[in-house]
DNA sequence: CTTGGAAAGTCAACAAGGCTGACTTAAAAT
DNA sequence: ATTTTAAGTCAGCCTTGTTGACTTTCCAAG
């Protein structure tokens, strides 16, 4: 790791060099990485019965209470069917719950319940544990540049929903 | 970016202290990023009708030509016959080529033929585009930073597949 | 030399979670 | 009054994962 990096060569005008070889170890630690990232709340799901879309859908849901069943839809990249046999699921086992907008009563506003909150947390303590790990591992200056580099590697829509959340969050 | 790196903070014995906020954000930017990461290669497996599992297939035989199925199988982390039926299509195809082994005869080894070749070729040109583009958007001291926290990130045995094709590659 | 176990392959059946297309209902907007 | 939008639903399809059972081939140890 750290001898790879003493391998990105800078030239005299700034620019980067990087061959094939440390982009494919980047390509590699990006794989084996989101199957660490994922594999413990995985677990917690599976005891449920639920999925990773499940996850994403509580996830967003938690972190925007009252967001709309469209605003998830743009955040999460999936078709209305596809989100809505999760939500159906959340909803019908008291996780989540749907009610209507006030202004405009076509809109669907998602709350999580007490439930709904409890499995959150249980699922984003396991996760955060291990990024809390990696961190700690890491220290700050590599988690600066792993935000950096992540930011980068994002689609320009999808970095306007992180860079959304990012003003509501911090 | 810069300014959340900006709140880890130091204690004096030097041990990192992290808000659960800055730890959801890490998580988020895994999230879209691995959308990010995916994004172009996908496009090109759907135009020739295949999916991820055969990108991770190629990606692996590629990088270590010759390994046999059961190796194969430790490093994907999927059943014999989910990884059955994705090498079955890439060899009907003319992809992948699969040989008897000379020492044990009961092993298979894994090759890319020309035409698989060229995919890959076609694959990791589109993902290392984009990580190339990220990696001199954030700069070398990022991308250092980038790599240690997603090695922590892995499980150990993961971490020992990824180690294992570090010293072989590098 | 036989027997046990490992590597690979296959068949069948199932589930999660994507997708498309078509259609309804309610409410907002024009 | 009409069109558009938000949401929901039904049906059907695909990929990619799973389990379980079973075969063939072959190495290796008793």
């Amino acid at each position: 790791m750290a001898e790879s990096a003493a391998k990105t060569i800078m030239s005299g005008e700034g620019r980067l060099f990087l061959t094939d070889e440390q982009l494919r170890k980047g390509i590699e630690a990006m794989f084996f990485a989101y199957r660490g990232f994922t594999a413990d709340p995985d677990r917690i799901l599976e005891e449920r019965g639920y999925g990773r879309a499940h996850h994403r859908a509580i996830h967003f849901i938690h972190r925007s209470p009252g967001t709309t069943v469209n605003n998830l839809l743009s955040i999460l990249g999936v078709t209305k069917q596809s989100l809505n046999r999760v939500l159906r699921t959340l909803i019908d086992d008291g996780l989540v719950e749907s009610r209507i907008g006030t202004s405009d009563k076509r809109e669907r506003h998602l709350y999580l319940t007490e439930a709904g909150e409890e499995l959150e947390q249980a699922l984003s303590d396991a996760q955060r544990s291990r990024m809390r790990a990696a961190y700690r591992a890491a220290g700050p200056e590599a988690v600066a540049g792993f935000r950096q580099v992540l930011e980068a590697m994002m689609d320009p829509d999808l970095r306007r929903h992180y860079s959304a959340l990012r003003e509501a969050g911090q």
